[in-house]
DNA sequence: ATGAAAGCGCTAACAG
DNA sequence: CTGTTAGCGCTTTCAT
């Protein structure tokens, strides 16, 4: 067994309250007595027990991390990991911890948080992502447990405090971008359709077709799992359109290369023949052949942010709104201009 | 405040232990008060607290995960989501929770893992990295603690439980690819060299050019922290030895796209100028241009036998030894021949 | 300024 | 088979 407040309390010749007491720095107590129990507690080695304090405090400085089931895409993807790192850096600062949730379905995913939130686990839930009917949201809302949900969401978003790009405005800017370069038959590779996020930068692409006004045609709109085949399915798909696309806005970097990659195999260069806007803007963007053109959305705030934000909650009682980061435009050598007269942009 | 055990109790007509003893599935219940005590826990729509047995437990059931301080580079590498995922699999089938370490610096970690540790927030500690002379580690092992860490153990390996790859065997068997493939002249580019993996690696690098009687020169071996340069630094250096390497042996994907960019931007091409391999086999290395020639080490495997190797520790009290996981080689277009007479192996 | 005592919700002897 | 009781280690009234 370990060193409990009452071994410090007898060695100090105290009782186990005034050692809780200067433990919380308490201004009732008098510096001698604090400096005499200090004392004590660094002869002993003593450590405050955490379980403990938890439970006579209801609360336990830990915040539920809550992936989404399709988890296996979204672990291979960069994007997981930095925002963890703004989330571990956000909670960092503030003396938090993360718990991670586990689980690979939607139902063991869902009974984990359950467990987290009615066992007590976790003072609060950050849902790192935000898509439409989720049970999860509807549980927390249901029972008034404090989160804070990185994306936009679907539902009462008046009531939701979320963490989240315009994004928007950032398809749009991106398909604009593309317009701007003599592009008309745009496509638009998505994600996951019931992630907000898809549909935002859905509505965003349509937007900046319509004030051109470019026609959307339906067969240029691709929504698929893309991660495992590398973007095979997707390349075959765009290439048997009688008049396939010229550029593409595509939600995700990683995506963007499969495609690359897959419309290379199949003798389709990039960006001689087709153009390539993407979003997140990760790390190997950079590095890639052709370097990816992509909208940066600052994914480390949007982890910081959310840490942030539920931290504040937690604390104040009251729910922040909305928190918009800013994104922005990364040209490098994904596109070519298709004006007439113009140059090729190539690398 | 939320039902308790007692509310349970007293709508099923027992004594709160009965309660207890229903959860536990004690078999010295009779069926017919388990139903009962069952019906009245729906009913309330009762949920046990975590805390509060955690506390009369003396047992969390969470895995507290330790990351490398280095966090930055880790962060931003698809290594480290993907043993999370397999840390995420193994735990969540034994309902175990993890619970991350925050912090950027070396204290800070160490601080937070003392705090799980002496705190009994966790019953285990996975160590997400091996690097000589940890402290995190010597703290570990002072205290007793039940640990499993992910690479070999750089001291008292007979005495830790861990879970690697043979990195030495890997590195050699990539050198002696290159070796076969004519080159001579084989540089190694390696990672942080407080990680043992780069220290494994490098000798198996040494023991293959040994093996095939060639001079070590020490101008090709480089270390330094080339992600967020983007392997500028390594290029120019390899650029300006005298007789530059024809091939090289790189310590991580992420790293080796940062090289074959940099390469490229002064002029060097791979595979014709310099043949690359290198180590993990992420998912992006099979959509880069050239795609990759990877040494694949089942980093989801590294991830899912720590996960198991711990709570098999808590669980029977011993500690089994070390556990290799097997890698293969996948061989892209990264690399070309240089024998005389022979066909580059180009993309 | 400090101590005594109750209680956070659950488990585990010990009785019966 | 089930109830009683005493903790797990800390916080927090309520006294003094």
């Amino acid at each position: 067994m370990a060193i409990t407040i009452k071994d410090v309390a007898q060695l100090a010749n105290v009782a186990p309250s005034t050692v809780s007491r200067v433990i919380a720095n308490n201004p009732r107590i008098s510096e001698k007595t604090k400096v005499r129990v200090r004392k004590a507690m660094s002869k002993l080695g003593y450590h405050p027990n955490f379980i403990a304090r938890s439970l006579a405090n209801q609360s336990t400085r830990i915040i539920g991390l809550v992936m989404p089931s399709s988890s296996n895409d979204y672990y291979q993807n960069p994007f997981f990991p930095t925002i963890l790192q703004g989330l571990s850096e956000g909670a960092q600062e503030n003396h938090y911890s993360l718990l991670l949730s586990t689980g690979k379905t939607e139902d063991e995913i869902y009974e984990g948080v359950v467990n987290m939130v009615q066992g007590g686990m976790v003072d609060g839930i950050i849902l790192m992502y935000s898509r439409m009917n989720d049970h999860i949201l509807t549980y927390l809302r249901e029972r008034d447990f404090p989160f804070v949900i990185i994306g936009k969401p679907y539902d009462y978003i008046e009531e939701i405090t979320y963490v989240d790009n315009d994004n928007v405005l950032a398809a749009e800017q991106a398909t604009d971008y593309l317009i701007k370069l003599g592009h008309e038959r745009i496509g638009f590779i998505g994600g996951d359709v019931t992630l907000v996020m898809t549909l935002d930068r859905l509505s965003g692409y349509e937007r900046a077709l319509k004030r051109a006004g470019i026609d959307r045609r339906g067969e240029y709109t691709l929504h698929e799992d893309f991660l495992h085949e590398g973007g095979q399915a997707a390349a075959k798909r765009l290439l048997s359109i009688e008049e396939p696309p010229t550029a593409l806005v595509v939600s995700d970097d990683l995506m963007a290369l499969g495609i690359v990659h897959s419309l290379r195999e199949m003798g389709v260069r990039t960006p001689e023949e087709i153009s390539i806007v993407s979003f997140n803007n990760v790390l190997f963007s950079e590095l890639s052949l052709p370097a990816l053109t992509s909208v940066d959305i600052n994914i480390f705030d949007l982890g910081y942010q959310a840490a942030k934000g539920i931290i504040h909650m937690l604390q104040t009682g009251d729910a922040p709104a909305g928190t918009i980061i800013p994104h922005h435009f990364v040209e490098r050598h994904s596109c070519r201009s298709i004006k007439q007269g113009a140059m090729a942009m190539t690398y």
